[in-house]
DNA sequence: CATCCACCGGAACGCCGGGTTT
DNA sequence: AAACCCGGCGTTCCGGTGGATG
């Protein structure tokens, strides 16, 4: 296909309408079923209008419960009732995922300079006294993510926002903290939890009735007309309630249907594109998960691999795969860890979902683990193909 | 019904690499 | 540079166990 032919396909798509509108920023108009949230949050931080400080959040919610989306959405309402005199600064801390980072992310909104690196965090935290103090007026951080940050680098920065406002007259800081780990607090120094903690909000899932709404509303936005049936949409929100109620991965499924359906030159997205959609997302999921797998690990599940791939009437069980286990150690020349190790790595594998695990008892015969892959076979092969050494010792791939 | 297999899985600890503090 | 802390990997030791089998 030659560029022009890209391109022409490309602008002449039958299945867009507004692509963006299905990428995972995209905050829309309407948030559906998320009112009480909204409102709970729009009644904490309206004292803003009136110019107190509102208290600060703390947000909890598993992935894609619509945390991030509903914090961004109510701030820019108030930002917009309020001109000027309210604004808010929003710090994704997975992507700036030290303490530096976060306070020079929060001093380049402000317009204070700072270098992107070499100075005390003291220092940052002086200009930045500075600079919201120039600002006059309340300013609503809000840290996504932020168990990341503490996780890493602690609480400082959150005690430093939570106190600056002793050392303030002209302006006023609140923060939002945002977290999908629901006992993340217990990192937090006592001080620091209750005054984060003034409220607290909690981002129940999303069921299935809902998700299925969601997506027909951003269907209209991003799609054409008839693009997509009911019965499709069902189906996705059908995958993504059983993960949780995700609604970013239902969002990610139909994006990628259309994609695959708009590459075809289809008019519609069928079943079968959700199918090879979601087909993809997993593969990439187990891919990278194998990929950044410890070698050992790599080893045991290369075991298994065979295993399920050669004698396929046979159970597989915890002691035939130390053996091929040991049996791959020593090609490659390297010590085979013990079995108690083993036993420990099937049942990281299990978690991850790569396999399925479970213990059976056979009598006479003892008590063992079956197991069997859980993902196809082959992205298992993909996963472990991309580490040279097995590559080539194996011939998987 | 007791036995006994082939593992399970908890506890405690050592080692190592890295990051931080002094 | 030295001392220190931390988390992950791995080991040793070992008590525990479901149920087919004799």
């Amino acid at each position: 296909m030659s560029i022009e032919e890209i391109f022409h396909q490309y602008l002449d798509s039958k299945v867009f309408r507004d692509r963006e509108k299905l990428l995972p920023d995209y905050v829309p108009e309407e948030l559906p079923h998320r009112d009480e949230q909204i409102v709970t949050l729009a009644k904490v931080l309206a004292p803003a209008l009136t110019g107190s400080r509102p208290s600060n959040v703390f947000i909890y919610g598993l992935t894609g419960t619509g945390k991030t989306a509903v914090t961004k959405y109510v701030l820019r309402k108030i930002r917009e009732k309020a001109q000027h005199k309210v604004d808010y600064v929003y710090i994704n801390c997975r992507q700036n995922n030290t303490s530096y980072r976060v306070l020079a992310e929060l001093a380049k909104h402000l317009g204070v300079k700072v270098p992107f690196t070499g100075l005390a965090l003291g220092e940052v935290m002086k200009r930045l006294v500075q600079g919201l103090e120039r600002h006059r007026g309340i300013i609503v951080v809000v840290l996504d993510e932020v168990d990341n940050l503490v996780k890493r680098n602690g609480d400082d920065v959150l005690y430093f926002l939570t106190r600056v406002n002793e050392e303030l007259t002209s302006s006023k800081v609140s923060v939002i903290g945002i977290t999908n780990d629901l006992k993340f607090t217990e990192f937090l120094d006592a001080r620091v939890k209750s005054s984060l903690g003034e409220e607290e909000l909690v981002f129940p899932p999303y069921n299935a009735v809902q998700l299925e709404d969601i997506l027909r509303r951003r269907a209209r936005e991003a799609l054409k007309d008839g693009v997509v049936d009911d019965e499709v949409l069902k189906k996705v929100a059908a995958i993504a309630a059983r993960q949780n109620g995700d609604c970013r991965l239902a969002l990610d499924i139909l994006l990628k249907a259309a994609d695959i359906a708009d590459r075809e030159g289809a008019d519609k997205i069928t079943q079968v594109h959700v199918d090879k959609a979601r087909n993809e997302i997993e593969k990439n999921l187990a891919v990278d998960i194998i990929k950044t797998m410890p070698l050992h690990v790599k080893l045991v599940l290369a075991s298994i691999y065979l295993l399920s791939r050669d004698n396929s009437s046979r159970m597989i069980t915890t002691g035939l795969i130390y053996d091929k286990y040991k049996e791959l150690a020593s090609k490659l020349g390297m010590e085979p860890v013990t079995s108690r190790r083993i036993s420990d790595i099937i049942n990281e594998l299990d978690i991850v979902g790569i396999i399925n695990a479970r213990v059976i008892s056979l009598g006479r015969y003892g008590r063992t683990k079956v197991v069997s892959i859980g993902v196809p076979l082959k992205n298992v092969e993909e996963g472990l193909a991309s580490d040279s050494i097995l590559k080539t010792l194996f011939g998987i791939g």
